[in-house]
DNA sequence: GTCACTAAATGAACGTGGTCATGTTTGTAA
DNA sequence: TTACAAACATGACCACGTTCATTTAGTGAC
């Protein structure tokens, strides 16, 4: 049997706060798998690593991940937190920017550039992440709520006269998380035509302008 | 043992061509598996129809199925195949439409309109469709045809000046691509907010025109 | 310390997708 | 007819994700 202690540097908090160990060592030993996950997917990819080699791993039992983790692919969504974070993170610093699609530029470019993963694993990320935004009847879901931290911005856009008011924001922040997505894809399938926030900013500029023909010389 | 002989209303052909026989029942086991497995799916959900009781229902072994598709999920991308067609046959029927953005629309309008799954099998079909075009190393990938089809269409549409030329055809296809997916996507998870072809039709006038706010009074 | 209570850990067992060694059928040629 | 090879079918078997009845151990009351 493994007898495996995690009491690490917080030893002191048990005594005060009731729970405190058991609780603590809950949140631990949660990060403890997930890293370990993560690090052997890096190393062998997703498919390659079992949740036997994950619990081993840890000095655990196989049963006691799904007290942690409902799938195995749970792993992979909360991986998709991070990312949310780091769009929550982006919209506060950039929020000083007024032109709004430089604004939204440098948004993704942020998100992009940060969470920086090997293509392989992004790929099985994002397709768990489509897969519970599908399959999953739930509260929350990733790319809605991208859609709802992009709204008031295209709203603002609107109101300042940047953006023309002929569709709601809310359509608006959609047809964008589209465009983002498929930039991905488009990336991670072909990742040698470019970078991808340049790819990202370029479908962004043509989304922005249109692609009609505009009658006579067009702006900038 | 199952002995199960599906000599059908061709066994006059096997005595013309040679191999005949052995190819057309390969072919008509594998379309039986096909539809048996389409019909199990659309009463009880694919995850809930195994590999087995497919063979079961077709009257073959476990082993067998594997001999027609190499993985469960074939089964789908056989399904994506059938949407391929459809893609064809549309941009052939409105090759004449003289606008482009309206030819587009009677193009996707026709593929989705036609190809009506129930939303539920839909999803886990496009799911694979796409974990095959990210995960699966492999000569031809459908999403990867769409654009290839599409893309003379838009140079076309640049060459009589429908189109601005500041964009290449081939980028172009790309992101009309990701549109469709994307409203495909967003119908998929709220079904009830209107028909997906005047979704797409939206996303697509917007793609066209543009989000920016143009100079003056905006025209038609 | 002891006891009852409960959250957490455990690993055997299960279900299912996929494999493979083996057996069988079919087409071909001597 | 017979011999042979290739195609095809078979189902026991395996690997891995997931479940669950049972055991272990933290906790609070006395």
């Amino acid at each position: 049997m493994n007898v495996v202690m995690f009491v690490r540097d917080n030893g002191g908090e048990a005594a005060l706060c009731r729970e405190s160990l058991r609780e603590t060592r809950k949140k631990e030993l949660k990060e403890e798998i997930f890293l370990q996950a993560l690090r052997m997917f890096k190393e062998r990819g997703y498919e390659n690593v079992t949740v036997e080699e994950i619990t081993a791993a840890c000095g655990i039992a196989k049963g006691t991940f799904y007290n942690y983790f409902p799938r195995k692919e749970h792993i992979l969504l909360h991986l998709g937190q991070v990312k949310r974070a780091l769009f929550d993170e982006a919209i506060a610093r950039y929020s000083g920017v007024t032109d709004v699609r430089q604004r939204l530029k440098l948004i993704f470019g942020h998100v992009m550039s940060q969470s920086d993963l090997e293509p392989d694993l992004m790929k099985v990320t994002i397709l768990e992440i489509l897969r519970s935004w599908l399959l999953v009847e739930q509260e929350w879901q990733l790319m809605t709520e991208f859609e709802q931290q992009l709204t008031p911005l295209f709203a603002e856009a609107i109101a300042i006269g940047q953006v023309s008011p002929r569709s709601n924001p809310r359509e608006l922040a959609s047809v964008l998380v589209g465009i983002y997505l498929h930039a991905l894809f488009a990336w991670l399938t072909k990742p040698e035509q470019g970078d991808k926030v340049e790819l990202f900013n370029a479908h962004l500029d043509m989304m922005w302008d249109g692609m009609k023909k505009e009658g006579g010389a067009y702006g900038a």
